[in-house]
DNA sequence: ATCTTCGCTGCAACAATGTTGCGTTAGAGC
DNA sequence: GCTCTAACGCAACATTGTTGCAGCGAAGAT
């Protein structure tokens, strides 16, 4: 486990400290997004604003992305590999459980293409599904 | 204006005070969604409180709709007419514009239908755009 | 291995938003 | 107009987002 997480966050030129390590380790385990409540709780002694900053700091490299759910509460997952510091492409759906309240990761259904209306500029498109995931039928 | 907003308010068994015919009135008006901060700044004698319980009301009723639009405020637009109690059908995209903040309705572009993998169950579908609209340009 | 530097951490403090309880006010029907 | 009850508005608190700053610790140089 370690070697892998720090070898990512070398890769961004991050240093490799407890609190990114652990929280790096966390997304990498988990199959679903997490939002910043459920992070805290799974590292007890974590410090909320240095959790605040790490996630922005990821979300700035391009290691993880917000994963909107219409839950209200955002929520962030790992980011594909082409994701880099300057754009997120995020092709894939998110689908968010109403029963669980957990978010998954849809690879194998993608936003579709669109075509706007006269002037407008694209810069990103999310699909955003809710329901009941296959553990709380 | 007012007999809309009245008649509109009637339909739904909701009594019409001034807070609510000031608010829907607000949003026939407007083009885009609005979000909470937004209809305060237009209604400067509201109270936040009654605000806010009173879209939470026109949710439940199924006049006005979560529009999600990924800059982390929630914002609300007028449903469609085949919005109930019961269910929302909001079948079109919304578009964010990251430099003005309005999100809009893509009346035009329609949230395709996706196959899910075996077990979920699907409620809803949203699709979000965001980039720069027309008038920023 | 130790030192130096600078980024990261963690505390304090504050702003914005979400939420509930409760006494008062005002709409709707008689 | 009167009564009844829903809606309002204030207080109070919870949660989340955000910035400043002093001290700590990771990375590279010596």
């Amino acid at each position: 486990m370690e070697k892998a997480v720090i070898d990512l966050l070398k890769s961004y030129q991050l240093r490799t400290t407890t609190v990114r390590k652990q929280v790096l380790d966390l997304f990498m385990q988990s199959k679903h997004a997490l939002g910043k409540t459920n992070i805290e709780a799974q590292l007890e002694e974590i410090d909320r604003i240095t959790l605040y900053r790490t996630l922005r700091t990821f979300e700035q490299k391009g290691i993880i992305h917000e994963a909107v759910d219409g839950s209200g509460k955002t929520k962030y997952a790992l980011c594909s590999h082409e994701c880099s510091e300057h754009a997120h492409h995020d092709h894939h759906a998110h689908f968010y459980c109403s029963l669980c309240e957990n978010t998954v990761c849809m690879d194998s259904i993608t936003v579709p293409e669109v075509s706007l209306p006269e002037g407008f500029r694209i810069n990103s498109a999310q699909l955003i599904l809710s329901g009941v995931c296959q553990n709380c039928q």
